[in-house]
DNA sequence: ATAAGTTTTAAACAAATGTTTGAATTGTCA
DNA sequence: TGACAATTCAAACATTTGTTTAAAACTTAT
């Protein structure tokens, strides 16, 4: 259940919480502007003005409800990241896609996520600071040790991009993938066996771009690098 | 210029080809209900009952205007695919960037079909078989080939997401790439970089998940596979 | 030139939408 | 218990929205 802070009102739990309840999954299907404030107090079961009196508006409303599908966002950033890259990178897919898909979370997170990334309000920019630039860190970190000194800059951030988009589909892409692929075992149930897929897929990838990344400086010296 | 075929009325050129015009970017900007009939004929100059005559609705309108964004994607699936599997990936990877990402194309085009991944209508089940499946097979096929009969149908599935999801991630996160990398020369722009980076990342990965496949089988002679 | 077909147009329509309002009800505290 | 604060509520409000309508204007065919 979602905990409320700061609303206009110190206010009475039951009825924000009820709207908050009501209102996630209405905006995760139908976006902001699809959804009307009518259709979450009636799934609420609460008066239409109640939305008002609790939040300033509907955009406020939409605001606290995609600012708790992004808390937990922080946790992919704070866990144990010490060792060599490759074991940093196989804890940050564990923890980011647990963060996607945790199928102990309500659906409709994911997917109210892959809604604000594919149509962005200004809700995105409030949130950008606090929630997703410690994971853009953490994956930026993971990724310039193991290329490694000698990969460019693009190559450091493209890298990041192959890394973070194979995760990002399984949210972006949920329905196509419904529709292209017929329902088959566990392709996507499993978090912690598609972070290892993704895992040995990227080790791979980055070690190739590492490769080429030396190859570019001939003349360095590569006495301290060792062979794979 | 779209060019406009079934309309409810065979229609003279112009002023249903400045609806469609005018529609584009502002569905790729607000998506189908942040969109108004009304902002669509004001920057389209036409009356308002112009987009009920020219198109039934509004929502067929945004067909229309999905359908023509999606065209191109047919293309991806014919090439001359001839070849090993690692040069039919590439192949394969320069067409759909282009598809995804051409800067000749209207940029709203990718912003559209973000939007529509995202928050599917029901336009995206009538342009799946015909625009999406073709490319699905394309790079199921390739992917099937690359990691040879010992891959179980998971990986394949997986290795294909994991390709899709590289290219993806350039649409469906525009907007968080602008937010969280200042821009910086060229990390999106010039597509056929884009394709030889996910190729060597990818080909990499496919090897990497190939080699994994084929040490599952213990029993399984390896004298007719080649080491690399 | 006239009839038929097509397109455009402004106004009307019916409904929907988010917000505001003020009264009634409920809750809290001294 | 009474005063004050908080919350709920139905109705009203003002605006917006997509669609429809019928007449005017334009185009095409004979």
């Amino acid at each position: 259940m979602i905990q409320i802070k700061s609303s206009p009102h110190p206010s009475h739990p039951a009825t924000s919480h009820l709207i908050l309840d009501a209102a996630g999954p209405i905006f995760a299907e139908n976006g902001f502007h699809g959804t009307t404030v009518r259709q979450i107090t009636k799934k609420a079961g609460v008066n239409l003005a109640a939305v008002n009196y609790h939040f300033r508006d509907k955009r406020e409303l939409y605001f606290q409800v995609l600012k708790h599908a992004h808390q937990v966002a922080r946790q992919t950033a704070q866990a144990d990241y010490s060792g060599p890259p490759e074991r940093q990178l196989r804890v940050f897919l564990g923890r980011f896609l647990g963060y996607l898909l945790d199928p102990k979370r309500p659906e409709w997170h994911g997917r109210l996520i892959a809604r604000e990334m594919a149509e962005p309000t200004e809700a995105l920019d409030r949130l950008v600071e606090e929630s997703i630039l410690p994971v853009k860190k953490r994956i930026l970190s993971i990724v310039r040790e193991f290329l490694g000194p000698d990969a460019t800059e693009t190559e450091v951030q493209r890298s990041c991009f192959s890394i973070l988009g194979q995760c990002l589909y399984y949210v972006h892409c949920r329905e196509m993938i419904a529709r292209l692929f017929p329902p088959r075992g566990h392709a996507q149930k499993d978090i912690e066996a598609l972070a290892d897929h993704i895992h040995r897929f990227s080790v791979a990838g980055l070690t190739a771009i590492r490769h080429g990344a030396a190859s570019k400086h001939p003349s360095t010296p590569s006495s301290g690098r060792k062979k794979s």
